[in-house]
DNA sequence: CCGATTTCAGCTACACTGAAATCC
DNA sequence: CGGATTTCAGTGTAGCTGAAATCG
């Protein structure tokens, strides 16, 4: 058991290792596009669950509340959402494509699709299914995982 | 067709997301051992396959080689390394582990494993095989890719 | 001369922490 | 008041590109 768990690389590094091969492909092709990958993550997570506040996508996503707003501020600022208050509670601010961003996604979706097609050429149908599940339920650990430590936190920290 | 690929985050984002959880977390782990997270994986992938080169260590990494060529240099000025040139080749620097490198990675596999198991622990033995083959295959689909795109710039740049 | 490796230098994008205001 | 959201500000750093030297 000692052996097989030294002499195979760490999942945690093989995740790494293809996000940033993904991560440049996605950079060059998008850019093409005027749009950065974390511009384009964000607007195709509004695409597909419209409505959601910056908070919200910070969670899903695991970055800091703070990053995710600012880029949310930069995507109104370029016209590519629009957000409006939350009717039940002024503070929340919900996010919205506009055409113009719905167009953005719609182009994004088109430059990016052959590397996420590259990315699972050499797997089954089956295959992908199953990665993307196995992936999903490694993100649900993880956010919870967050829940837990912020748990944590408040009743550990002075 | 077209409704089932849009309605589902991209594979890609997932692997992002999910990278992201783990960055964040193994950072502050390791940083209780004065490692960050990138010297952690260099001075593993060395304890694995010892008198590699920075180029070849940036190559499986999918990093430039100026990144890897710089964290490698550090390394070896904190003594967790030592470099020879190759026999072959002497421009060529092959890395080993020191007896502190090789500590500091025992050091960081204790400190790291919580975390790669926490990731796992919602996935059975035979799902976490598969995983670890799928995220091999996939990133030599990438690997193979860089190769393939550095023989375009070759030909196709005037 | 070409291709790969290493190295130095400058730079930027991304995301972080801290602190404060607002809202329920 | 506590907890969440948003916002402003300061900060860090990982990784990039460019250019040059070395080597076979």
């Amino acid at each position: 058991m000692k052996s097989e768990a030294g002499a195979v690389p760490r999942v945690s590094y093989l995740i790494r290792w293809v996000e940033r091969g993904l991560r440049s492909r996605l950079d060059s092709t998008l850019e093409a596009e005027g749009l950065s990958t974390q511009e384009y993550t964000a607007l195709s997570v509004l695409a597909r669950r419209d409505g959601l506040s910056s908070a919200q996508l910070a969670r899903r996503t695991l970055v800091s509340a703070q990053a995710m707003n600012q880029l949310v501020i930069a995507l109104e600022k370029r016209g590519l959402i629009t957000r409006r208050p939350d009717p039940d509670h002024g503070k929340i601010q919900r996010a919205t494509l506009t055409a113009a961003g719905r167009k953005l996604v719609t182009a994004g979706d088109r430059a990016s699709a052959p590397i996420e097609a590259r990315l699972l050429s050499v797997l089954s149908a089956r295959e992908i299914e199953e990665f993307r599940r196995t992936l999903t339920r490694c993100l649900d650990a993880l956010q919870t995982d967050v829940e837990a430590r912020r748990g944590e936190a408040r009743t550990a920290s002075p």
